[in-house]
DNA sequence: CGCTTGAATTTGGTATACCATATTGACAGC
DNA sequence: GCTGTCAATATGGTATACCAAATTCAAGCG
């Protein structure tokens, strides 16, 4: 599969796909040692945060199965898992289709979000190793390069790390796979959103804060911070005209 | 399916299992509205969470799926979805097997229930209704009422339609789903725990406190009851002979 | 010209068949 | 009596066949 053919044969080639991640989509393949089902979970996973597959777009069984050269069983598999983790709608007797959330379901998302980040934050700042603080310090410098370069799509995957660093060092994987999955759905809007945002210094100024307490292990400074950072990485949705009605731009 | 019988011929009776709810597991059937696969979910998940279906024990597929009257494509999808919400176990080539966390993910996932029930407890100081404020008061006389009686079954459902009706409250789907599937993988722990409880009279106290918090929307007030209520309500694991180690007086 | 209707087709849902591998159990050798 | 080995069996993983329902589309009617 070295190349992503959309059902009605044209390539995905809108805006962001291929910017989101460096590392192309997973093969398939017969010689992993993990059933076709959980590797078509993990390619699907990544064709609908990668926005390969855009929000609201009916998943057809047969025809993807067979994009993914796996037969409709293992793939039924997948949906069904992909469900559970809300990358995939599934309307009785009408099938999947790739999520598409309306801006109230961000909200609430974004609201979650932010709430498991400070209790990790909180966790973090009782728990976090020295080293892990310090590679935390140096995400964050290297962060601060990419905004000095304005290179937005660098300065996204390191905010990622950071927050990614900060929850694994919670040390709860309950609360670590939470925060995965619940960026995972979220990881194409704030994409999008990172792309635009005007208050770009703002995130800055408010991940020097960050910096700050997980340095002094000020816990409730910390979960304080988190649960409210978000609104500041992430530009309304009501001013951002695709999300919460049908996307224009994707032909199906 | 009046009687489920397991695996080894021998119909599960021991302590808990016909306590645990009143209502009989649905019966899987033809005409309902939902796929096979849903059912199933929905059936296996109350086998599970009513330990029906004991800790580690081994899902043999052609098996259940005859006592469910299903064949093995929806009841393998059915385990998909159990699996990603941590009731059963999948292990590669190997099968599924009913969870069995350690105690040590027990710790975990009380840690994660709490700091879920403390987040919607903060919302929740905001966002309830008088009314939903005053189902919750009476609730909570009714689990008093429960309390005299040293009714602990009953005190044990009131408490967790408390603890449901404040995330309820707080009006994040998100936080409600997610307390939800937690409180499924903990319920049969909790249970025993509730079962045995020592520390009845502080979590009776504990209530009083939470009951006050939500009457006065004390949001950080709430959020730190909630957080360390759990301990309350659970006796150590290490207490408990039967956690992280092979269940022993289930024949398998 | 638009609306209804019904046949053709597509699609999701389920059951079953098949395969490779893991497990079991008996037998042979020590 | 213990252990290693190999056949028999059971089990999970996958593909396919089949069915009912939903969708599509075109013919027919108003």
């Amino acid at each position: 599969m070295s190349n992503i053919i959309l059902d009605d044969g044209s390539e995905s080639d809108h805006d962001i796909n291929t910017q989101i991640t460096d590392a192309p989509i997973a093969t398939i393949s017969e010689d992993s040692d993990l059933p076709l089902a959980q590797q078509a979970a993990n390619v699907l996973r990544d064709m609908i945060v990668q926005d390969i597959i855009p929000p609201g777009k009916p998943i057809r069984e047969r025809t993807l199965a067979q994009q993914l050269n796996v037969s409709r069983t293992p793939l039924r598999e997948a949906l069904r898992i992909l469900a559970v983790d809300g990358l995939v709608e599934l309307l009785p007797s009408r099938g999947a289709i790739a999520a598409n959330p309306s801006s109230e379901d961000v909200k609430h998302m974004l609201e979650f979000l932010g709430g498991i980040e400070g209790l990790a934050g909180e966790l973090a700042c009782k728990r976090a190793t020295d080293e892990e603080i310090d590679e935390i310090r140096a995400l964050h410098y290297e962060m601060l390069a990419a905004f000095a370069r304005k290179d937005r799509l660098a300065y996204f995957k390191l905010n990622q790390r950071i927050h990614r660093a900060l929850v694994l060092a919670s040390g709860n994987p309950l609360l670590i796979e939470t925060h995965e999955r619940m960026n995972a759905r979220l990881y194409r809007i704030r994409y999008r959103s990172n792309m635009r945002n005007t208050k770009w210094p703002t995130a800055i100024s408010e991940h020097e804060e960050i910096l700050k307490a997980i340095e002094n292990r000020d816990a409730v400074k910390l979960n304080d911070l988190l649960r409210n950072h978000l609104g500041s990485t992430w530009t309304k949705v009501s001013e951002d005209g695709q999300l919460g009605t049908t996307d224009h731009h994707h032909n199906d």
